[in-house]
DNA sequence: GCGACAG
DNA sequence: ATCTTGTCGC
C-alpha cells in the first residue's frame, strides 16, 4: 500500500508552510523514472460546500486501454485556505489519505496542477512524489509561468519560464484547444511526463486521469 | 506602491 | 474551486 513519509507536521501558517517547501525541495529526484508506464493515477478534489468540506479522489488508469483499474474516494475538511504557491498545504493531505486506499500501486502520480512550475519549484507534485517516494508530474490547467503560444497542431509544445529558467512545457494535447502545463514533479523527465500527457489525452485536452479522478470526486455524494 | 497569483 | 445559458461540434 502507499505510505507517506512523515517528513513535516502539516502547517496553520503560510510562513511554516514555506519552509516546509524549502526544506523538502533538495529531496527531488530526477532518476528512476520507471522505464515502462502501464497505469497512471489522477488526483482531484473536489469542493461541496464552502465550508471547507471536500471530496478527494483517486484513479488509477490503464495507459494501454484508458481503463480505470482501481480508485478511491475520500470525505475530508480542509483548514489551510488557497494561497498561490501554496494549494499543497490545501489538499495534499486528503490525498495522502486517499492513495493509502488504493489497492493499485500506480507506476506515476498524475497531479492536478504544478511540479517544477511553482515559485519555489516544489508545486502539488513535487510534494505528493517525495512524500510518497512514487514518480510524479504535475499537469496544470492554467500557467505560473510565462511561456509563448505553442503551435496548433497536437503535441506541439513551447518552454515555460520563470525567473528565466524553463520550469515545464505548454502542451498543445489537441488542435483547437488552449495548452496544458506540464512540469516535473518527482523521479520523471520532462520528455516523459509530455510524451505520458499525449498518450492520456488522445482525444480531450485533459488527461483521462484528470478526467475520471473529477468526475468520481464530483459525482461523490 | 502595483500587479500577478496552480485549485 | 464553484456559480451558470446557450451554443458549437462530433
Amino acid at each position: 500500500m502507499i505510505r507517506a513519509r512523515e517528513l513535516h507536521p502539516w502547517p496553520s501558517t503560510a510562513a511554516e508552510a514555506v519552509a516546509i517547501q524549502e526544506r523538502l525541495r533538495p529531496l527531488v529526484r530526477f532518476d528512476g523514472e520507471p522505464a515502462e508506464v502501464r497505469t497512471a493515477a489522477g488526483l482531484d478534489v473536489a469542493y461541496r460546500d464552502d465550508s471547507g468540506r471536500l471530496v478527494a479522489a483517486v484513479t488509477v488508469v490503464d495507459v494501454a486501454t484508458l481503463s480505470v483499474v482501481d480508485s478511491a474516494i475520500v470525505r475530508g475538511e480542509t483548514d489551510f485556505p488557497y494561497v498561490p504557491g501554496l494549494f499543497a498545504f490545501r489538499e495534499a493531505p486528503s490525498l495522502l489519505r486517499a492513495l493509502a486506499e488504493l489497492s493499485v500501486v500506480p507506476d506515476v502520480l498524475v497531479c492536478d496542477g504544478q511540479g517544477l512550475a511553482h515559485p519555489r519549484r516544489f508545486g502539488l507534485a513535487c510534494h505528493l512524489g517525495v512524500l510518497t517516494d512514487l514518480p510524479s508530474i504535475g499537469v496544470g490547467k492554467t500557467a505560473m509561468g510565462r511561456y509563448e503560444p505553442p503551435g496548433e497542431a497536437r503535441g506541439a509544445w513551447s518552454p515555460l519560464r520563470m525567473d528565466d529558467e524553463v520550469v515545464g512545457r505548454a502542451l498543445r494535447t489537441q488542435r483547437g484547444v488552449k495548452p496544458v502545463f506540464v512540469s516535473v514533479g518527482h523521479r520523471f523527465t520532462l520528455d516523459g511526463a509530455c510524451d505520458l500527457v499525449l498518450r492520456l489525452a488522445p482525444k480531450y485536452r485533459l488527461p483521462e486521469t484528470t478526467r475520471t479522478a473529477d468526475h468520481l470526486g464530483r459525482t461523490a455524494g
